[in-house]
DNA sequence: AGCACGCCGACT
DNA sequence: GTCGGCGTGCTC
């Protein structure tokens, strides 16, 4: 029988970074199982943590005495075998604690909170008891710990062993539960009942008819009303009756958004060429359960959901389930619902704007079985589905599937991961994929599909790139070019409506030549330098050169050197004076802040109450409009010069992505790309809608800099309040990682961060650059165990891996 | 994280 | 002399 259990608790610090074992007691060694959360027991005081049972019954090597665990949070296990497995690894994967790990997986709900109470345990004197407890005999810590005068009366009365304090963990996982009715009687007793009953009284022989119709089965009082279309009041007579009696049932809180009944689903559509040849490959994948992974690249159009749906549809007819990865950005209400019109009441979404109650909620119908497929954006990836037969993920470059906080694991890792345990296909599916994906389907190592025609038949829009240098010189100070302006006045004359999009990435972090588009680079680096306004100097951070901000462009002799950066307000503005009649949307983080905003923005704008949506990136993605036929981007320029290795790779798929909005149905589109360098290799390549020229220069910009996909990247940060002692601790990593690394491995830096102070405190980092290097990652844990030592001392060290901004 | 232990300055 | 400050180490 099961008497020791390994326990991983709340406590996410290195030294408590690891199973502890606990005496199982009687009471509980029937119920307990691997993958449950407990109470336990931690530390000298009466502290009491979370913990997940992560072993039963193994060895160890502690010999002192063992405490018990006090209590179960489930009834069943909350981590199944496989996510217990998939968090150890990520946990040793992305530098961080096993327990961080657990609780990413799990919906916010299932985290413990944990309760202090300071109880009285001897007599104290009345004047304490008035005034600190109010005459009970407990209370609640939490309301008083900012209160530095009560805390220390606590601590005192403590000391003297008056009171004690108490812990109280709380499981914030609640079940709703709802009003149903339950016949309590036979169809032949009813049929007895009706004796009873005067003949006028309707309600109450309609509820007879109702009790023998549901035939013994429950259901939900709200049900129940509308079903029979009696009032409450009458069922509360048949429980005075005895006929029914009311019970509460579990029930879900079911997320905003229409689920369709399973008659009326949308059929698949009919497939090109190109689309059935690729949903056959992921068809016989998902029919041999291999472990493949596709990539599924198809310009905007190609009608990559249809391919999605028709493989998906092919995991749910072998008995397995599907899980479906898109950006949260692209997780719109018109995405959903199409998913939802083709698998009704088998879908599960989870999306971030999901209260904590119904994320628990549409996570326990997956975990039940109830769903077998779910679409979700980053997190979803941690959906508890088993029996996986296919994983998706749409949009697969996108940046926001790496999360830039501890845990920082990538979405497409871990879905290579799952993939792997359940021998299912992977597909990434993009128009523009990352190098890295790409660079592996031209290795073989991924199997490339191509999608290279839009479904419509209809030919990409063309792409105007308009220099904005002359309109400069000729209207002064504007956003707005005459080409562009001559094309919304158009479309609004025709009554059709424009798309106008704001590049806010990397604002006003860089400085430029408004004369001729000169950006300052890097002498040692190739990438241009960032303007630091506190020391007045534009700095690299790469390799941490360093010089003043120039007044005179150094290439043209302009005086016209400034910082870039414009905000939508200020953009809008300017719109409204060149065009008073133009009705306007504006969409960026202010307009769209509230719940429920951004879906009633694009709700307008696709009923044609507006000429113009005005936005920033948020509206690149996605989007499908009809009658859209311009699509405007202000300043293509913004991104492009940013200290980043990437910053090409993504001007060219948001130039990309935004082109593909124009002119989808049967009208054709127009785009216009306004910009200080028009002869940028990533510009001109977006305007071809030519991804593979584009690949091939941009892959040989990373060869010659050594950048991924030839190298593989980690960034280690240290940051404390006090700058020296931020630059010691990174001084002294930087020395232990260059005694031990391969000849091979770069080390950059250690540079302050761009923007070197946050939060007062001051940042400084090194990226490692490494092709293969067996000894590194046993370093890096290293480095991470000893810091983490140091943390006392208010040296906070992170380690990113793959890092997918340098900034 | 949070608690106990333990070693030093300023109070009854 | 002790009360109480926070630096250190440990938590099954």
């Amino acid at each position: 029988m099961a008497e020791l259990a390994q326990v991983i608790v709340d406590v996410p610090t290195m030294q408590t970074d690891q199973p502890y074992t606990y005496a199982i007691p009687k009471r509980l060694e029937s119920q307990i199982q691997v993958g449950m959360r407990v109470i336990v027991p931690f530390g000298r005081g009466k502290r009491e943590v979370q913990g997940f049972v992560v072993g039963i019954d193994q060895p160890t090597e502690y010999d002192g005495t063992l405490k018990s665990i006090i209590g179960l949070m489930d009834l069943v296990p909350v981590v199944n075998t496989e996510l217990l497995q998939l968090s150890r690894w990520m946990a040793d994967q992305t530098y961080a604690f096993w327990i961080s790990c657990l609780y990413t997986m799990l919906p916010n709900a299932l985290k413990a909170k944990s309760h202090r109470v300071v109880r009285i345990v001897d007599e104290v004197d009345e004047q304490t008891s008035l005034d600190l407890f109010q005459g009970a005999d407990e209370l609640d810590f939490e309301r008083y710990q900012n209160d530095p005068q009560i805390v220390s009366q606590l601590l005192k009365l403590k000391r003297q062993g008056k009171v004690s304090f108490e812990y109280q963990v709380e499981d914030r996982a609640r079940v709703k539960k709802e009003i149903a009715i339950q016949p309590l009687m036979s169809f032949e007793q009813y049929e007895d009942e009706r004796v009873g009953v005067r003949a006028n009284a309707h309600a109450q022989q309609r509820l007879l008819s109702y009790l023998q119709q549901i035939d013994g089965q429950k259901v939900k009082l709200k049900q129940a009303e509308q079903q029979s279309g009696l009032k409450a009041g009458t069922f509360n007579v048949g429980e005075k009756r005895g006929w029914l009696k009311k019970i509460a049932v579990e029930t879900y809180r079911t997320p905003a958004g229409m689920i369709p009944d399973d008659q009326h689903l949308d059929s698949p559509l009919k497939l090109n060429p190109d689309q059935q040849a690729a949903v056959a490959k992921i068809d016989q994948a998902i029919d041999q359960a291999q472990n493949q992974t596709f990539l599924l690249q198809g310009v905007t159009g190609s009608g990559k959901t249809e391919v999605y749906l028709q493989a998906m549809a092919e995991a749910l007819r072998q008995g397995k389930t599907a899980l479906m990865l898109v950006p949260e950005i692209s997780l719109t209400p018109q995405m959903v619902n199409r998913v939802r019109r083709r698998f009704g009441q088998r879908v599960a979404v989870l999306h971030s704007s999901l209260s904590d109650g119904e994320r628990y909620d549409e996570w326990r119908r997956i975990e039940r079985g109830e769903a077998q497929v779910v679409v979700g954006a980053r997190s979803a990836v941690f959906a508890p589905l088993e029996n996986l037969g296919l994983i998706i993920m749409d949009e697969e470059h996108e940046t926001s599937y790496k999360q830039d906080e501890t845990p920082r694991y990538h979405a497409r890792d871990v879905a290579a991961w799952r993939a792997e345990y359940h021998h299912a296909p992977l597909v990434l599916g993009s128009a523009t994929p990352s190098l890295e994906s790409r660079a592996r389907a031209l290795a073989g190592v991924y199997q490339l599909l191509r999608m290279p025609t839009r479904v419509n038949q209809r030919p990409l829009p063309p792409v105007e790139v308009v220099d904005m240098r002359p309109e400069m010189q000729r209207n002064g100070e504007t956003n707005f070019s005459d080409r562009l302006l001559n094309l919304l006045n158009e479309r609004m004359e025709k009554g059709e409506q424009s798309i106008l999009m704001l590049n806010r990435r990397g604002f006003s972090s860089f400085i430029m030549c408004r004369d001729c588009g000169f950006v300052l680079k890097c002498p040692n680096c190739d990438i241009s330098l960032t303007l630091h306004m506190d020391s007045r100097t534009m700095k690299c951070h790469y390799c941490g050169h360093e010089e003043p901000i120039p007044s005179i462009c150094p290439q043209c002799q302009g005086r016209h050197i400034r910082y870039y950066g414009t905000g939508t307000e200020k953009v809008a503005a300017e719109l409204q004076q060149l065009m008073p009649s133009a009705r306007v949307i504006r969409m960026d983080v202010d307009t769209t802040r509230r719940k429920g905003m951004h879906a009633k923005l694009l709700k307008e704008f696709g009923e044609h109450q507006a000429d113009i949506l005005l936005g920033t990136q948020m509206i690149a993605k996605g989007l499908d409009f009809p009658n859209v036929t311009l699509v405007g981007v202000l300043n293509a320029d913004t991104g492009l010069d940013l200290p980043d290795f990437r910053a090409s790779e993504r001007t060219f798929d948001l130039l990309s992505q935004v082109s593909g909005r124009a002119g989808r149905a049967d009208k054709p589109g127009n785009v216009v790309i306004q910009t200080f360098n028009p002869d940028n290799y990533a510009i001109r390549y977006a305007q071809l809608h030519d991804y593979e020229d584009f690949f091939k220069a941009e892959m040989n910009i990373r060869y010659q800099a050594g950048y991924p996909p030839y190298y593989y990247t980690v960034r280690i940060m240290a940051s404390n309040e006090d700058e020296r002692a931020a630059a010691k601790a990174i001084y002294e990593i930087r020395n232990q990682l260059s005694v031990s690394l391969s000849k091979e491995t770069v080390v950059l830096g250690p540079t302050p961060r761009p923007i070197a102070r946050m939060k007062n405190r001051y940042y400084y980092q090194i990226i490692v650059k490494y092709k293969h290097d067996p000894k590194l990652h046993a370093l890096l844990k290293d480095i991470m165990r000893q810091t983490q030592a140091k943390s006392r001392q208010d040296t906070l060290v992170s380690i990113d891996p793959e890092p997918q901004y340098f900034m």
